[in-house]
RNA sequence: GGGGGUGUGGCGGAACUGGCAGACGCGCUAGAUUUAGGAUCUAGUUCCCAAAAGGAGUGCAGGUUCGAUUCCUGUCACCCCCA
């Protein structure tokens, strides 16, 4: 009884396919290529989720397809296996990482493999490989070698950077120094995110009101020597040349957002002595606006310009180099308070809408340049030192935060603007100074420039103060250069020397390693225990890895590793040419199969890896090492899958049900009551204990208990993680690959059923049935499979399947491609006679979807190669139409009747066939008919009245 | 608080540029077949009315139109991201 069994015939056709070497990638590209990729995973330790195989099941669908068309497909997978989790995992048991990482790639490697995806494996890479890791050490090197030239916006070889004669006769060390200064790669004493705790520092978005987001220990703000990356450079590149992507509207906004280009001015405003400040204006209008600002004068950036007679007072960022400086003597004690007190905040608690801003009086006070009136100078965390010049001149009646700042301490608040439209805002308040309001309207009280609209009155004032010198325009971005090292283990090493003294101390010389000299590969330690001091493990390296000794010179090596972006960053160039090992990529290889065509993963990366890789691909392209200024063509995010539907009940302690509309939940998202805050029993409820009442769901005993119904996000703490394995074992993995397809559209997130999983099964049994003799002992052809050509019927519904499985698959709409398949199948169960010229084109386009099958299927019709180079059925529209149409009769809108009649009818027998039924002629009777609309093979609609 | 997305049967979803709402699958109902089946096949399945005729119906309220799931205005709910 030869039943379908995936268990059997798919392990068969996977070694099949890696024994034939069937998905090899061609050499060189012949004809059209296509370059499809997935973001590759990070191999934790607990396997593949349901969640992973979605996208590769997409991406696997367009690759079979492509080959199929005729197309050189490039389709490779790797493993991003840097990173945390796995240095923690080697913390817990004292094993080298490497160790764990290789286990976990080991099995998601099977776990793809079950799935039968067509991956050149003999592609495969992981980040943590020193052969691949060679090439990341070797892009750093570019980093190093490049600076940014602003005038042409391209990066440049650092030996091309123009030396100032000032600098040139310092000597060499100075020239080093300022070459250092001007890399894309440089340190810098940034103040970092230190979590003691985990030994780390930590980027912002790992950590959550002051403490980490892994863990949730304390986290602290200390300044630490660090590698930097230059990305904000090319921001304005990464900004612009997003208009030449493919890429989903959303995403686009989104790094957009996140680069965050302002334009404004900055203004420099005056601390010098008061009887001082007549000639210092005099100077600016005669020298112009300085490069740096001197010490006579704070510097700040302002999208608003044109709100300079507003300001009444000014705030620097507690980290401002000048803080300590405008700082009085009185005042002193208080200051110090409050900037000891904000290095403990984050950014973000800082920025926070909802705290109460907090802030300390200098003392000082600094001169409006506009108006000559002193204003007071006050240091406040709501202030970001790394934000524009990291000083503000505060504008309360027309900025959000400096009104409340000023309503706190009790600050004048001098409204310049009223509203266009006067209903915008209570103008009355706002001209008492007890309302803020932050749009554009018409100024008022800013002398001269009284009555102008704010965009005039911008562009006017930039010219004004331009021409005064004591301002310019500006542009601004809320992107920040790139926190490059961390104090891990578990990440690339830097190929980087810090020179030694004949004492053992840092001299400040940098020393690239040199290039032939990479990689440079981690050193074994000891143990991979923090220590609570920011110091990276690599300093318990033994002595031979950590100085060595070039020419006679004695160094350390940088002990920083790179962050576990650094890898993923070009995965996608090393595809190409994975093996070289004379150089990253080989440039002809690299022209023929650039850009990646098709790019499938997360949104969750819509900003920073695709941020970074854009970064380091532009700046590979400026030093010509690529050819296309773009890495991804067309992106497409997945969406989420979701654990399967639930039904959530309450109870309180009294077995009682409590509705769901009187349930919230408290700080620690749990369950309580609202009319008395005592905390509920979360009961999980069988679909049948429940029943729809309106737009909800309702106890099925007692409906007036609301139930909650939804589907949950997959987590272990739940406990509805769905396993590939399990459901494999259980359907097979062409089940899983068509469930995964089916549930929906790609983009959108959906909850998982594994009823909906049977359901796909049965279309597999089906489609066996269709062709296999299940009720014979021996494997045989279904008898109704015939060597007859396909009726006219028969053709057509071939055809049509054939036509929109392409339309589709070329859309990415394969839940709908899927339904096709299933209607062909329905319809060619019931023919009695199956034609081998109909089952074989057929089986032709399942073949991407469930390709263990059709390639089973394939072979007992009696082919005896894969089908994974058939060339992809053609169809014919001329076949597909048919001749006789069903179109609905509407009268006034409303659909009374349907007439059948011969395809491609004129409008006038359309309309006369309509007239002719026999219940249009009765309803029409006693009418008027107003107007006739009429839709070729769509509808005839008459408009008519009594 | 800001940004993005989604609302269609009991459930997942379909409907090309405004033209027959509910394709396809799950579930459910009935029947056939079978020693049996969580197997297979057939038919039915948006709701209301006993059925037919008819009416209502794509979150809600309006609007444009001969005609709106689709376009416009407002509004509500949920989800995701950022703060």
């Amino acid at each position: 009884m030869p039943r379908y069994n995936p268990a059997e015939i798919e392990p068969r056709w996977q070694r099949y396919w890696a024994e034939n070497k069937t998905f090899r990638t061609p050499d060189s590209v012949d004809g059209e290529k296509v370059y499809i990729l997935d973001m590759f995973p990070y191999p934790s330790g607990s396997g593949l989720h349901v969640g992973h195989p979605e996208g590769y099941t997409a991406t696997d669908i367009v690759a079979r397809y492509s080959r199929m068309l005729g197309k050189s497909v490039l389709h490779p997978m790797g493993f991003d296996a840097f990173g945390l989790p796995a240095e923690e995992y080697a913390i817990k048991t004292n094993t080298p990482p490497r160790e764990s990482t290789e286990t976990n790639i080991s099995t998601f490697r099977r776990q793809l493999k079950m799935l039968g995806f067509s991956y050149d494996w003999d592609r495969e890479l992981a980040t943590t490989d020193v052969a691949y890791f060679r090439w990341t050490q070797w892009i750093f090197l570019v980093l190093f070698d490049t600076w940014f030239d602003e005038t042409s916006q391209v990066g440049k070889p650092i030996a091309e950077l123009p030396i100032p004669p000032s600098i040139e006769s310092a000597g060499p060390e100075g020239v080093a120094a300022y070459r250092d200064e001007h890399r894309l790669a440089y340190q810098s004493d940034a103040l970092v995110n230190w979590c003691p705790a985990l030994g780390t520092v930590l980027a912002n978005e790992e950590v959550i009101d002051g403490y980490s987001e892994r863990g949730d220990h304390p986290v602290q703000r200390i300044p630490l020597r660090q590698w930097m990356l230059r990305i904000t450079s090319y921001a304005d590149r990464l900004g612009s040349d997003l208009e030449n992507v493919n890429w989903p509207e959303g995403i686009k906004k989104l790094q957009r957002d996140w680069i965050g280009r302002s334009t404004g001015a900055e203004v420099d405003f005056f601390i010098g002595d008061e009887s001082d400040f007549e000639s210092w204006k005099q100077t600016r209008e005669n020298d112009g606006f300085p490069r740096k600002p001197t010490a006579q004068e704070l510097r700040v950036y302002t999208t608003r310009p044109d709100t300079l007679f507003g300001a009444t007072y000014m705030v620097i960022a507690p980290e401002h180099p000048l803080a300590e400086t405008l700082t009085t003597e009185e005042q002193a004690g208080p200051v110090k308070h409050y900037i000891d007190a904000a290095a403990f905040k984050s950014d973000r608690d800082r920025q926070d809408d909802k705290t109460k801003k907090t802030g300390v009086f200098t003392g000082s006070y600094a001169i409006n340049p506009i108006n000559g009136k002193p204003i007071p100078i006050w240091i406040a965390d709501y202030v970001l030192v790394s934000y524009g010049t990291g000083a503000i001149m505060a504008v309360p009646a027309h900025d959000t935060r400096d009104f409340e700042f000023a309503e706190t301490f009790q600050l004048p608040v001098q409204p310049v603007f009223r509203p266009v439209v006067s209903d915008e805002i209570d103008t009355s308040a706002l001209f008492k100074g007890k309302a803020c309001f932050t749009g554009s309207g018409i100024a008022i009280g800013s002398g001269i420039y009284d009555g102008l609209e704010t965009e005039t009155f911008k562009a006017r004032i930039i010219e004004d103060i331009d021409k005064a010198g004591w301002g310019r325009k500006a542009v601004n971005y809320k992107l920040r250069d790139w926190l490059f090292s961390r104090q891990r283990f578990w990440g690339e090493p830097f190929p980087i020397l810090h020179e030694l003294d004949e004492h053992g101390n840092k001299t400040g010389a940098l020393r690239a390693v040199d290039p032939k000299d990479l990689p440079i590969d981690l050193p074994l330690i000891e143990d991979y225990k923090p220590h609570g001091r920011p110091e990276p493990p690599l300093e318990k390296a033994n002595d031979e890895w950590l100085y060595p000794v070039i020419d006679g010179r004695k160094y350390k090596r940088e002990t920083n590793t790179m962050p576990q972006w650094a890898g993923s960053c070009w995965y996608y160039l090393r595809f190409i040419d994975p093996e070289n090992d004379e150089t990253f990529l080989d440039p002809e290889l690299e022209r023929q199969w650039m850009p990646v065509d098709l790019y499938v993963g997360g949104a969750e990366h819509a900003v920073l890896h695709l941020l970074y890789s854009r970064f380091w691909h532009k700046v590979l392209y400026d030093r010509g090492h690529l050819t296309h200024p773009e890495p991804f063509g067309q992106l497409v995010n997945q969406g989420m899958i979701l654990g399967e539907m639930e039904f959530t009940g309450y109870r309180n302690a009294n077995e009682r049900w409590v509705s769901s509309a009187e349930v919230e939940t408290n700080d620690e998202r749990q369950p309580i009551s609202k009319s008395d805050g005592s905390l509920l029993q979360i009961v999980k409820l069988d679909a049948d204990q429940t029943e729809k009442q309106g737009d909800m769901f309702v106890l099925k005993s007692d409906p007036t208990i609301r139930i909650d119904s939804r589907a949950h996000k997959m987590s272990k703490a739940r406990g509805n993680v769905v396993n590939p394995d399990e459901v494999v074992a259980d359907y097979g993995a062409d089940a899983l690959r068509l469930y995964e397809m089916f549930m929906g559209p790609l983009e959108q997130s959906k909850p998982w059923s594994m009823a909906g999983v049977s359901g796909v099964r049965n279309f597999l049994d089906r489609v066996w049935r269709m062709v296999i003799n299940e009720r014979e002992d021996e494997l045989a052809l279904n008898p109704a499979i015939t060597e007859s050509e396909p009726t006219e019927e028969q053709l057509r519904v071939l055809h049509k399947t054939i036509k929109a499985v392409t339309l589709d698959i070329d859309s990415l709409s394969f839940n709908t491609a899927i339904a096709r398949m299933m209607e062909f199948v329905n319809f060619f169960t019931k023919e009695k006679q199956r034609p081998r010229a109909a089952m074989e084109p057929f089986l032709l386009v399942l073949a991407p979807f469930a390709p263990h099958l059709s390639e089973e299927l394939w072979q007992h019709l009696g082919n005896s190669n894969t089908l994974a180079y058939e060339a992809w059925p053609t169809y014919d529209d001329s076949l597909i139409a048919e001749q006789v149409v069903e179109i609905p009769v509407q009268l006034k809108g409303k659909i009374r009747a349907r007439i059948s009649v011969a395809r491609g009818l004129s409008l006038a027998e359309l309309e006369k066939e309509a007239r002719d039924h026999e219940r249009v002629r009765e309803l029409l009777e006693g009418k008027q008919v107003h107007k006739v609309i009429v839709v070729p093979d769509r509808l005839v609609n008459f408009v008519v009245s009594d």
